[in-house]
DNA sequence: AGCACGCCGACT
DNA sequence: GTCGGCGTGCTC
């Protein structure tokens, strides 16, 4: 028997199967998915069983031991991959290992052991039995296996009851996480999601894109589709943005569906993670809830993939190698067996709501919030005009409403788009600004270490007194923050409660939990926060909201921004007045004649949707093209930026119908000290542009100077 | 990714 | 003379 085995090393030359033969003791154990350990070279590495052969070319080495008794990945994750790598030009390796959880990588699995659970069942019933253990006996009725403590409870003595024959000790693995369960706790539908629902259920589409207003319950519905799943036997995946996983969110699906339910996100430890890793592959899990990666979760018998929020970020990994689209793979994974798609988004991305309009997603709406509560009224404040009528980042208009809804006892959500204190530290004199000795960009003061901080590396430093250039005392900070917003709100409202949530105050596992239930039972009176407040969060006494600087977002150098301003002010304006009480949205902008803000302010989605949709088309950008990145980066400057300019002539020669931009220097020319330069392609058709794809890799396999990294649809440059 | 091999400069 | 720099090649 010969196994054809992935390593675990980076390296695009090794991206491929290598042969083992397979001891006779360890036959027994081989299966296509578990992962084993093999000399390579002369090293020890692990490495994934893809496949069998009988014969290979090779001098074979033996595989030394197995690391999996059950397959860590399933056929349909094994199938995935292979078009993961073909989607995103990274390793087949990488691509499976982003699939798995941490904890089950390597290094990891050694601490993580698994722990089990002592339970009993019945093994033979006796004649004469005390009155105490025939009340053991009658635990037993309602369910075969009965855990120990619940045993306990009716006779101290359990031990006894095995040895002489009556109860069998049973085994069960122990998963760290336990839900409250109150079961069934479930909502009539109205009759606006219940059509949604039946169009769902009673059509044959594979996806399907659900454009629903804030508040019009769009939850609901999802739970109502697993339900229908459910009870087919079938299974269900929900991702949700990070952002919006919250602990509420997870309960309104434990409190429906009980201890199936399980929820994978950041918050976990790595123990906890890859226990409800382990309960979703034993199929004790049958509905997952979880951010991105929780797509390649080991859920065997697929009946629906759900993405909430689907116009967010979040489901885009760019950062990181291998760049995937949750929803492009999840489309891919649900196709691949027999399972549906479910896009829901207040604000969908231009992309799938124009693949809507051409029917190649089915397209369902809700127009209406569920309680049929109104949409609030928004309010524009033009800050060109206010700022001279401002107290710090405040105009008078805002000030006098807030003032208004603390009196009634209402509450208020006030977002600032940023993060951290007052930002770059700049020289009024001179002009001099700190930046970063390595990443060069601006170092960003924060107040609670009372240091710079660069937010690409980690570098820090101190503030002096006087500027380091001109020595003269005029070092000031330009930007607002949270913290500093906090500030003000204190001075000007000295009697409310400022409840602020942000990066900063959330990191600790558990609080944002705390904190967001805290402003529930009104607590505070109100909620500051970064973006984090804009998403899912359902206050019934919120009638206030404020957007402290809608410009931010307008700003930032991105084809996307527009949208971005859109959608975060529809989302955050969503917040607002959702049970029955009349809300608020004051927008603050120095932008107030822009389209974006103008169709927000209507609440007109398909408005904003068919002018965004020209200016898109004039500047050729998605969803009318496809836009791809390639990133160079290398430690020698001049090296890096010819072979950039190299490859793009090289595109030049190959591309005709293609618009070839760069290289240009990616906004921050070096990151630890590594040059980076970028050349962006818009493109509409895929084919030419594999084959140049393919030609840069082969040019490039051997070249270790510069690191190439390919990026298709990328949200931030 | 590691690690060996091999070919050139500058040093106890 | 040799120590060690890192370019190249190999791992079933």
């Amino acid at each position: 028997m010969i196994a054809c085995v992935l390593v675990e090393l980076q390296n695009k030359k090794l991206d491929k199967m290598f042969d083992y033969n397979v001891p006779k003791d360890l036959e027994k154990y081989m299966k296509i998915g578990i992962r084993v350990k093999v000399p390579f070279g002369r090293q020890n590495l692990e490495g994934f069983v893809l496949d069998f052969k009988d014969k290979s070319d090779f001098e074979l080495r033996n595989i030394s031991y197995v690391v999996d008794k059950d397959i860590v990945l399933t056929p349909d994750l094994l199938r995935l991959g292979k078009i993961m790598k073909e989607k995103t030009y990274s390793s087949l390796i990488s691509c499976y290992q982003t699939m798995l959880p941490k904890a089950l990588k390597a290094s990891y699995k050694t601490d993580i052991k698994i722990k089990y659970d002592t339970f009993y069942e019945l093994n033979n019933t006796f004649f004469n039995l005390t009155p105490k253990m025939k009340e053991v006996v009658s635990l037993f009725s309602s369910n075969k296996i009965i855990p120990r403590k619940d045993v306990m409870e009716k006779y101290r003595d359990v031990r006894k009851l095995v040895d002489i024959g009556l109860l069998k000790e049973v085994k069960k693995e122990h998963y760290r996480l336990n839900y409250d369960i109150e079961k069934n706790v479930r909502y009539e539908l109205t009759p606006d999601q219940k059509s949604v629902y039946e169009e769902f259920i009673n059509t044959d589409d594979s996806v399907y894109l659900l454009h629903g207003v804030t508040g019009s319950g769009k939850t609901e519905v999802y739970m109502e589709i697993i339900d229908y799943y459910l009870k087919m036997g079938k299974t269900s995946i929900v991702l949700v943005p990070e952002i919006s996983l919250t602990p509420q969110m997870v309960e309104r699906f434990t409190k429906r569906f009980g201890n199936i339910v399980a929820a994978l996100h950041s918050a976990l430890s790595d123990g906890e993670r890859y226990d409800e890793w382990r309960r979703i592959s034993r199929g004790d899990a049958k509905i997952v809830i979880g951010a991105r990666s929780a797509l390649f979760c080991p859920l065997k018998n697929i009946g629906v993939i759900i993405i909430d929020e689907e116009h967010s970020d979040s489901y885009i990994q760019d950062d990181a190698s291998p760049h995937y689209n949750a929803i492009e793979l999840a489309i891919i994974r649900a196709k691949d067996v027999h399972a549906k798609v479910m896009l829901g988004s207040a604000t969908p991305s231009l992309e799938s709501y124009a693949r809507a309009k051409k029917k190649l997603y089915h397209l369902l709406s809700l127009t209406k919030r569920a309680t049929g509560a109104p949409l609030p009224d928004v309010k524009i404040i033009d800050m060109n005009y206010g700022i001279r009528n401002a107290t710090g980042p405040f105009s008078q208009e805002l000030i006098d409403a807030i003032k208004k809804k603390i009196d009634k006892k209402e509450q208020i959500i006030l977002l600032l788009n940023r993060r951290g204190y007052s930002r770059v530290v700049t020289c009024k004199n001179c002009g001099y600004t700190y930046k970063c000795p390595n990443c060069d960009i601006a170092l960003t003061y924060h107040k609670s270490s009372n240091n710079l901080r660069c937010h690409y590396c980690g570098y820090a430093s101190n503030v002096d007194d006087l500027c380091p250039s001109c020595h003269s005392k005029t070092l000031s900070s330009f930007g607002i923050g949270t913290e500093k917003v906090e500030e003000y709100l204190n001075k000007i409202f000295p009697s409310a409660r400022v409840l602020r949530m942000d990066y900063d105050t959330t990191t600790r596992k558990g609080s944002h939990k705390k904190m967001l239930d805290a402003f529930k039972d009104h607590k505070y009176d109100i909620l500051l926060g970064t973006q984090i407040v804009a998403k899912g969060l359902d206050f019934e006494n919120v009638t206030l909201v404020g957007i402290i600087n809608a410009d931010t977002s307008l700003n930032i150098p991105n084809y996307r921004s527009s949208e971005e301003t859109f959608s975060l002010i529809s989302q955050t304006a969503g917040r607002c007045g959702r049970k029955g009480k009349k809300g608020t949205v004051y927008i603050q902008t120095f932008n107030k004649e822009h389209y974006a803000i103008k169709y927000a302010e209507k609440h007109d989605y398909i408005g904003f949707y068919h002018e965004e949709m020209k200016i898109r088309h004039t500047l050729k950008y998605p969803p009318y093209y496809y836009i791809l990145y390639i990133k160079i980066g290398g430690k020698d400057n001049m090296y890096t930026y010819n072979e950039s300019l190299r490859i793009k002539k090289s595109f030049e020669k190959h591309l005709k119908d293609e618009i070839i931009l760069g290289p240009s220097t990616t906004g921050i020319l070096k990151i630890n000290n590594v040059f980076h330069y970028g050349i962006i392609i818009k493109y509409k058709e895929d084919d030419n542009i594999r084959k140049v794809l393919t030609l840069m890799e082969n040019a490039y396999i051997s070249n270790n100077k510069i690191k190439i990294d390919i990026i298709f649809n990328p949200r931030h440059f």
